[in-house]
DNA sequence: ACACGCTCCTGAACGC
DNA sequence: TGCGTTCAGGAGCGTG
């Protein structure tokens, strides 16, 4: 399930790899992902080269000069460098871009959905900073607009509930189910919460802990980084410690009470009943 | 304008 | 063993 620290991992792998490198040929084998696929992208792809790799939001963006690949992993997406010796198209194998590096080594840049909530699609790069896609994105949690007075303004008059107030990309990208129960726990609030009764020294924790979690999860991801023929963004989750996500019925690291699963807007929250308030 | 639930999809895990 | 059901979730969309 990548979220903004894994698609950070997955485009400094990919990039540590790609840059400079040209494009011989690129095939999709599904027309569409949750999104159409562009057709004939063998042709708008062809010889050209890997200017540079960027995340916005939870969008890969592979620029290309003059057309920019957006990719999105949705749930399930990988984004893998493989060797060419080797190469097996896989089941959901949806995308297949073969290139040759700086160094003169020939790859497969290779897209696995299984469940399809990925997105693959092209765009000039004059439309790119008016796209569709981007067009109702929020707040970049790393940028200057970011801050604990930007949360506050979020949270004011915002009858809905803190989790779903964070998770909501409209008004901050990048925190998705995970990072949203992880981040709650260490600023001690409860989910159920109104984000308009948070106080603004509640808000400043939470920004607070927002920014340092996912800025902890992107250096282990960073961690794993080495070995960057598979930069997929898996790894990094391991290395990260979660406190309560998926930890239904074990012990509150804090205080040992049994953590708690409850379902807020049709998704999972876990958190500590006594931690959090 | 905002809140909320439904939807896309497949594979894993579970129950009978 | 095998079949059916449930669950996981990013984010756009329709509805109230």
């Amino acid at each position: 399930m990548p979220e903004l620290p894994e698609v950070e991992t997955v485009c400094r792998g990919l990039a540590q790899s790609l840059l400079g490198a040209k494009i011989f040929s690129a095939e999709a084998f599904a027309p569409k992902l949750r999104i159409e696929i562009p057709q004939n992208l063998n042709s708008k792809l062809k010889n050209k080269i890997i200017n540079s790799i960027n995340r916005k939001a939870k969008y890969i963006l592979i620029d290309l000069e003059d057309v920019v690949i957006i990719a999105h992993l949705g749930m399930s997406g990988r984004m893998t460098i493989q060797e060419q010796e080797s190469f097996v198209r896989k089941k959901h194998d949806h995308i297949v871009i073969e290139l040759k590096l700086k160094n003169g080594e020939e790859k497969y840049l290779v897209l696995n959905d299984p469940r399809r909530f990925g997105i693959f699609t092209l765009s000039s790069v004059e439309d790119i900073a008016k796209h569709k896609l981007f067009s109702k994105l929020g707040l970049e949690p790393f940028s200057e607009e970011f801050s604990w007075q930007a949360l506050k303004k979020i949270c004011e008059k915002r009858t809905k509930n803190i989790k779903a107030t964070i998770m909501d990309s409209s008004l901050i990208v990048g925190v998705g189910n995970i990072y949203a129960c992880e981040c709650l726990f260490r600023a001690g609030i409860h989910p159920e919460r109104a984000a308009e009764s948070l106080t603004v020294k509640e808000i400043k924790k939470l920004y607070g802990e927002i920014i340092k979690t996912l800025k902890e999860a992107i250096a282990a991801g960073g961690s794993t980084l080495k070995d960057y023929s598979k930069a997929n963004g898996e790894s990094g989750y391991f290395q990260f410690n979660f406190k309560v996500y998926g930890k239904e019925a074990q012990p509150c690291p804090t205080c040992g009470a049994k953590i708690l699963r409850i379902v807020q807007n049709n998704r999972s929250t876990f958190y500590c009943n006594k931690c959090q308030s």
